[in-house]
DNA sequence: GGCGAGAACGTAAACGTTTTCATGGAAGCT
DNA sequence: AGCTTCCATGAAAACGTTTACGTTCTCGCC
C-alpha cells in the first residue's frame, strides 16, 4: 500500500542503504545521489515505518505522561509545557491520564513499557520508591514531578511550595497581620504537606509568638467553607486565613460572605495555586501563581537530558521557584503586584 | 536485556509459535502447555516488543488527538473523555496539541503517520477538505469535531450549538425578555457562526418583530467588555445580552458593573460553555453547558467503530445536545435548574 | 602506470513479532 | 486393524528498517 523503503531504493536506483543513509543524513553519500534520492522519496510521498525503525534502533521518539485524576487548568497547562518542549526535541507526547488507584497507575505505566523512551510523573500518594520500583522497567528515564524526594527516581522536580507558602506569611506579616490561620490540605499530599511546613517555618521565624492557628481541609471547596465556619466561632478570631489551595480560600470567603463579615476589612484571605477563578471571585483573592507550564517544559527538558546521556545519570533534585499575586483579599496596599520568590529554575542538588 | 518471545520458548520448552499463541489466546495450545507458557513468560517478566508487534500486524493499537492551541477545562475535560474511552478499548492515546498555524497542524498529523490507527481532530479555521486530503494518509480513520460537515471526514460529532442557544433564548423569551442582544464570536470560527445562526433563528420564531441586535465579539473577555460598554450608550438599551461564550459574557458583566447597572435587575446576561468561573461570578453567570468529557468519549467511540469496521465506512455526523444553566444573571425565577435540550446524542444523519 | 587510500555504494544480517504451512500423533470411525 | 480427521506443535517467512562489513571506484602520488 504505502511506499517502503525498497520501492524508494528502486525508483532512485540505489540501494536500500544508500537510501537510509541519505535520507537520516549519516553521510556517506554523494551529494547528488542523495537528492535523486529525496526526490524519488517525495515523489512516493515515502514516509519511513516507525515500528520498523524502532525495532532494530530501539528507540520510540517518545515520552509518556502519567497523570493522576487532574480537573481544568493545572491538566491542560501541564501538558501544554510537556508537549512543547516534546515537539521541540522532535518526541511525540504519550497521556494517560486519570489514574487514580495504585493498581490503575501501575498498570498504564506497564502498558507504555516499550512505546515510550522516558516517562514524566506527576506523583500521588502511592507513588514510592517501591512503587516505581516494581513496575518501572529499569533503564528506563523518568522524571518525578512533586514528588518525595526518597525516591530512587533519575530526577525530581518541585514546586516550590514551601518558599511560596514562607513568602505569602511574609507578605501578611509585613501589611500588619498578626493572628493568621492557616487550612491544610490531605495529609497524604506532598503539596499540601510542604505548604504547611513552609508556614509554620514563618511564623516560628515573623511571629515567634503566635501560637500556630491550624485547620484541617481537604483541598476541597466545601472543606473550606467548614474551615470558614470554625474561625467565625472563634472568641479571638484571626486577622487572616490562609489557605493551602485557591478552593478552599473560595469556600472560605463564601463562609464569611455568608456570615456578613468584609473582605478584607474584617477578616484577610489568602490562598495558593492562583486558579482562574481567583481573578474572578469577590474580592480578587491573593495567592500564590504556580507557573504550570514551566513546570511542564522543566520536566520535560530534564527527561530529554535524561534520555541523552547513556547511562544511568546522577539522580537530582530541581525546584520551580512561585510568585506571590497580590490582589484585594488580603488587605494589601498595592493592588496587582506580583513578586517573584525564585526567579528561575533552582538547582538545589546533584549527586 | 529484556525477555525475548525466544527466551520465553526456551523456558516453556515449546516453540515460539506456541508462545505467541498461547499469549494472544487464539486457540491451539493445550490448556497445560499454555498454562506453562504463561508462567515462564511471568516468570521472565517478558513484555511483548509492541514496535516488532506492529511492524508485522500494521496496528499501534494507539490513537491521536489534534488539538489547537486550546486552554484550561474545556482541553482537560476532552481529553480526559478521550483517555478514558480508548483506555477501555485497549488503545493509547497521543496527543499533540497547541496548534495554531495550518502549517504547524499539518506537520504534526504527518508525523502521527505510521504511529496510530485513527485520529479525532477537533478542527480550526483551515481544516477543510482540502487540508485533510492533503495530509492524511488515506485509509486513516478520522473523527471531526466542531467541523463543518462538508468535510470528506469519516465521522464528525458536533456540539449542538444550534439548539442550544436557540434553547437559551426561548428561555430568556419565557421570563420577559424582548430586547435581546447577541455577542458573537470569531467569524470564521465553526461553534460562533452556529450560534449566531441558533439566535436568529430563535429570535425569528419566538419574537418575530424585534430586530436583530447584533454585536462584534472575538470569544475574548475584553471584547465582551467592549460590547458591554456599547450596550450601555445604546438609547433604548436592550433587556437581555446573550454572549457567544462565557469568557464574553464575564466582560459584559465586569462593563456593567462598572457602570454601575444591576444584573439582573437592569439588564440580564447569559453564556455559553458553563466555564467554571462562570458560577463564581457575581451574580452567578447562566449559560449553556457542553458536557465536553462527553464529547470526548463519544469522539472515541465513534473512532474506534470506523477502526473496527474493515473498509471505509459510510460517513457519518453525529450531535450533541447542551443544557441550560439557569443561574442568577438572567433574572430567571428558578434558581439552579438545568434543562437537557438534547437527552442523548443525536445521530442526525448517515450515508 | 601501478599502487594505496579513502569514499561511495551494495549485500545481508538483525531486530521481535505473527502467521502460514507442514508434520506428527492421537483419537474416532468402520 | 486400518483409515481418516483433527489438533497441538514446530519451522520458517515476512514485516521495514538500520548498520556492519565487503566490494568497487576514483583519485592522487610515486
Amino acid at each position: 500500500m504505502t511506499a517502503t523503503i525498497k520501492d524508494v531504493a528502486r525508483e532512485a536506483k540505489v540501494s536500500v542503504a544508500s537510501v537510509s543513509r541519505a535520507l537520516n543524513g549519516g553521510g556517506g553519500v554523494t551529494p547528488v545521489t542523495a537528492q535523486r534520492i529525496r526526490e524519488a522519496a517525495a515523489r512516493l510521498r515515502y514516509v519511513p515505518h516507525s515500528a520498523a525503525r524502532s525495532l532494530i534502533t530501539r528507540r520510540t521518539h517518545a515520552i509518556g505522561a502519567l497523570l493522576p485524576d487532574l480537573h481544568g487548568e493545572f491538566f491542560s497547562e501541564l501538558i501544554r509545557g510537556i508537549d512543547l518542549e516534546a515537539r521541540s526535541h522532535g518526541l511525540h507526547l504519550l497521556v494517560s491520564s486519570s489514574h487514580d488507584g495504585e493498581e490503575d497507575a501501575a498498570a498504564a505505566l506497564r502498558a507504555m513499557q516499550g512505546r515510550v523512551d522516558g516517562v514524566v510523573l506527576l506523583s500521588s500518594p502511592h507513588v514510592d520508591a517501591a512503587f516505581l520500583k516494581a513496575n518501572l522497567p529499569d533503564g528506563l528515564p523518568i522524571v518525578l514531578l512533586n514528588s518525595d524526594v526518597k525516591n530512587g527516581a533519575d530526577a525530581v522536580l518541585n514546586i516550590d511550595n514551601f518558599a511560596g507558602t514562607y513568602a505569602m506569611v511574609r507578605h501578611l506579616v509585613d501589611i500588619g497581620h498578626q493572628r493568621i490561620a492557616f487550612v491544610g490540605g490531605p495529609k497524604d499530599n506532598y503539596d499540601a504537606r510542604q505548604r504547611e511546613a513552609g508556614f509554620r517555618a514563618a511564623m516560628a521565624k515573623f511571629l515567634p509568638g503566635e501560637p500556630v492557628r491550624l485547620l484541617a481541609g481537604d483541598f476541597g471547596e466545601s472543606s473550606g467553607y467548614v474551615a470558614g465556619r470554625e474561625l467565625l466561632v472563634m472568641k479571638i478570631r484571626p486577622q487572616a486565613v490562609f489557605a493551602a489551595n485557591d478552593t478552599m480560600a473560595v469556600g472560605c470567603l463564601q463562609a464569611f460572605k455568608e456570615a456578613g463579615l468584609a473582605v478584607p476589612g474584617d477578616v484577610a484571605v489568602a490562598g495558593f495555586d492562583d486558579i482562574p477563578i481567583a481573578r474572578y471571585v469577590t474580592p480578587p483573592l491573593s495567592t500564590v501563581r504556580v507557573r504550570i507550564a514551566e513546570l511542564g517544559k522543566n520536566a520535560m527538558e530534564l527527561l530529554a537530558d535524561l534520555m541523552d546521556r547513556p547511562g544511568r545519570s546522577a539522580a537530582s533534585v530541581h525546584t520551580l521557584g512561585c510568585d506571590i499575586v497580590v490582589r484585594e483579599s488580603c488587605g494589601a496596599h498595592r493592588r496587582g503586584a506580583t513578586i517573584t520568590t525564585t526567579k528561575k529554575i533552582r538547582h538545589t542538588s546533584s549527586r
